[in-house]
Formats: C-alpha cells, sequence, structure tokens
DNA sequence: GATTATTCTAGAAAATTATTCTAATGCTGC
DNA sequence: GCAGCATTAGAATAATTTTCTAGAATAATC
C-alpha cells in the first residue's frame, strides 16, 4: 500500500485531467443518466479515453470507482459547506446557512447532489464507512459546539442530538428529492425560507413556552 | 402481453410459497445482507431453490426482480399505514399516526424498510416511476383532504405542499436512518415523541401568531 | 376426461461484462 | 544512461447475465 507519491488528487473539473479525474467525471455523467448499475467498464473507459488497465490501476474495481466518485464529491460538497458555516455562531444563523447552501450547493451540482443523496448507503460506499464517519464527526462537531449550549440557555429544545440533526437536515433533503424529481412547487430560494423558518419552529423554544415548561398543547 | 390469468400475486411471507414468492423472499435477504449490486442470480436461484429459467420467465431480468420486490415491499407498507392513518382526521391526529406508525413499522420490518429507503431512486426502480406515482398521489390525497382546510382554519401554516411534506416526512426518514447506523441515542418510541412535537411546532401556527400575520420573529 | 392452450420450470448455450495478467511506456532522481 | 516506480495498454480469462429450446404442470374447452 503505497498511495502517497504523486500529488493530493483534488481532481478539477476543468481542462485535460489526468486519468483519474477524467474517469471520476466520465463516470458521474454516466451514473447520472444511466444509473450505476447499468455502467460499464467500458462505457467509462470510451467516455474518459482511458484503459481498462488504468481504470484498474487507478480504482480496484468497479465499486472502487463508485467509492473514490462518492468520496470526492463528499469532500467538495463539504468544503462548500464548511465555508459558509464556518462565519456563524449562532445556532439560527447556522440553520439559514445550512439551509441556504445545502440547497445552493445542490442546485448547482445536480448531478453531484443526486449522487451523493442516492448513493450514501450504496455497498461500495458503506465499506469506506469508517473513513466517513471521521470526517462526519469533525463535521457535526462545531455545529454541537453550537448548539448545545443554546439548549442549557433555554434556546433550543432538550432534543436527543440525533432527532435534532434529523429535524434539521431530514426536511431539506426531503425538498430536494422532490425537487429533483420534478415536483417542487415553488422556487429554490422560497423553499429555503420557509424551511428554515419551520425547521427553526421545529427546534428552538417557542416564545410563549419559555425557560421551564416544554411539552403539553395538543389540537 | 396476457398477464391476468393467474392470480392476485400478493406474496406471502408464511409457508410454501411460490417460485415468484421465493424467489423474492431470498432476494430482500440477500439484498439487505449483501446489497443489491453484489448479488448475483445464482445466489437467488439457490437461496430461493428457483431455476433460472423460473427467474426470467417471472421477473424478465436481474433489474425486474428489483422492481418487483421494491413494488411489492412498497405496497405492504402503504397497507399498514394507510390502515392506521385512515382513522383519523384531524392534521395533528395524522402527524401522530403517521409518525408512530411509519417508525413501528420500520422497527418492525427491517430489511423491507431499509430496502424501501435506500432504492427508492435505484435505477430498476425510477422505470416504474409511472405506476408508483399514481399510487403515491392516491395516498397523499386524503393527507392533502386534511391539510389544505386546516390551513384556510388558520391552524397550520401556509406552506408550499412540497414544503409541507418535506417537513413531516423528512425527519422521520432521517432519524430512522441514524437508527438504522446504529446512531440512535434513544428509544424509537421516544424519538416518535420527540418528533412530532416537533414536527407539529414546524407547521402548526404557533400560538402566539395566531390568524393574522403570518412570518416575522427572528432571533 | 381427453385435448388443447398456456403458464411455468429447467438448464445448457450464447452473449455480455468484469477482472487479471503480462508487457510496454513514461517519469523521477541519481 | 539507468534503476525504480507509477502508469498505461489491451489481450486473455473468469464471472455473470441473458437467451433459447424443450419438457412438465396447470387451467380451459369441448
Amino acid at each position: 500500500m503505497a498511495r502517497s507519491a504523486r500529488k493530493p488528487t483534488i481532481p478539477d473539473h476543468t481542462a485535460k485531467a489526468g486519468a483519474r479525474e477524467r474517469a471520476l467525471i466520465a463516470a458521474l455523467a454516466l451514473f447520472d443518466s444511466q444509473g450505476v448499475e447499468s455502467t460499464t467498464i467500458e462505457q467509462v473507459r470510451d467516455a474518459a479515453a482511458v484503459s481498462i488497465g488504468s481504470l484498474y490501476h487507478h480504482f480496484g474495481s468497479r465499486e472502487g470507482l463508485v467509492t473514490a466518485l462518492y468520496e470526492d464529491l463528499l469532500e467538495r460538497y463539504r468544503m462548500a459547506l464548511m465555508a459558509d458555516l464556518s462565519r456563524h455562531d449562532t445556532p439560527r444563523g447556522f440553520l439559514d446557512a445550512f439551509v441556504k447552501t445545502h440547497i445552493a450547493w445542490s442546485i448547482r451540482h445536480p448531478d453531484a447532489a443526486r449522487f451523493l443523496a442516492e448513493h450514501r448507503y450504496h455497498r461500495a460506499v458503506t465499506v469506506a464507512e469508517a473513513k466517513l464517519q471521521r470526517g462526519t464527526a469533525d463535521f457535526l462537531r462545531p455545529l454541537m459546539l453550537v448548539f448545545r449550549p443554546a439548549v442549557e440557555a433555554g434556546i433550543l429544545k432538550p432534543l436527543a442530538p440525533d432527532v435534532l440533526i434529523s429535524l434539521v437536515v431530514g426536511p431539506v433533503q426531503a425538498w430536494l428529492r422532490s425537487h429533483r424529481a420534478g415536483k417542487a412547487s415553488i422556487r429554490p430560494d422560497l423553499a429555503a425560507k420557509q424551511l428554515t423558518d419551520a425547521i427553526w419552529d421545529a427546534i428552538a423554544v417557542s416564545a410563549t413556552t419559555s425557560t421551564t415548561a416544554r411539552k403539553t398543547r395538543k389540537t
């Protein structure tokens, strides 16, 4: 295992890239238009103008290609998101930035966003789980650093961490799915606004129910 | 095309089923444990004790098997959910029932729930889209029939339909993903409670902001 | 209740696709 | 120039999917 000789390998979408980059770019396009399962190595070879030998040299197997693509795209997504999130330090600011940036990025990179969303649990990706986990942990830590104090300050509801994350991330992912499916009824920026406000109501302690009580109320 | 001679074909998980049922059951188990891509026709043949010929007779192709399984499981899920939802006619009742039933069913049928969640956008499934769409429409109609009047009555916020659905469904799906990944920190029934209450706050017009205004408030 | 039609089962043969393997090419540092 | 290593190539091989022909089972018709 000697994998660190050439260069960092952060693929670039521009210009005449190396074989590895060309393969990743071609693969994404093919996966997006025909699905992963029905894309053959030969199709990738033709589209990327890369030999079979190279393909196997760089990725080890067909699944390896899927894994590599996933990791590469996830990295890009995280960079974009972090760049924005790091400018905030209040729960509400975080929420605004997350919803807006996540939606904007997903719409600017439709094929990448689709691939990330739909293949998170693809076998080939699950295998690289350990590495992903670490990344996710790093990613969630600053988030929790802002959210936890807010709970103690009575600004946010005392929800289980996974429930809190689900309430924030779930609606945005779900809306983007419907957007991709062409079922969205409003513009992305309006959706972002509605989602942000609603999610805030979901996780924040409401104005009426101040620092003490938390449940009750039924309709 | 003469496809309507035998019987309705609602597979049954019990007893000695026909070749088609055996294949579907075996396929689900294999898909769940190894993933769809790395499961071969031959493995299904062995596990289900069905000949290659039969397999192709019933499903047409490997993808056809995936599609058939998806449709079959979705049907079961919908039946279970509808049975519960039909007992309610208030938005809050619907929400309670949806969250509770969806979580309960998903935990009672982990392999089916995982397959449905992770393969909704699998190529083989997307192909059968038209049929699914119809089902989904039938499914969402009664829901909207309860929700829309509630908006006019000032009980629910005037959200875009797809945003509303995303706010309700997204968090539950997201939490189940984390539960499947073993990252859930609380018991399913507690999560259901927290999710239900929070989602309600997300979609309902809050006590303070009564029938008139709708937006404002920022933290 | 024989016969005809149709569905279903079977598995070998053919076609397609993934992977391995050996050799050649280029690049880097000496 | 050349030793060492990464990369490229593509033919050969292995694995997998799909087709195809034929026989068994089941229903339909008289």
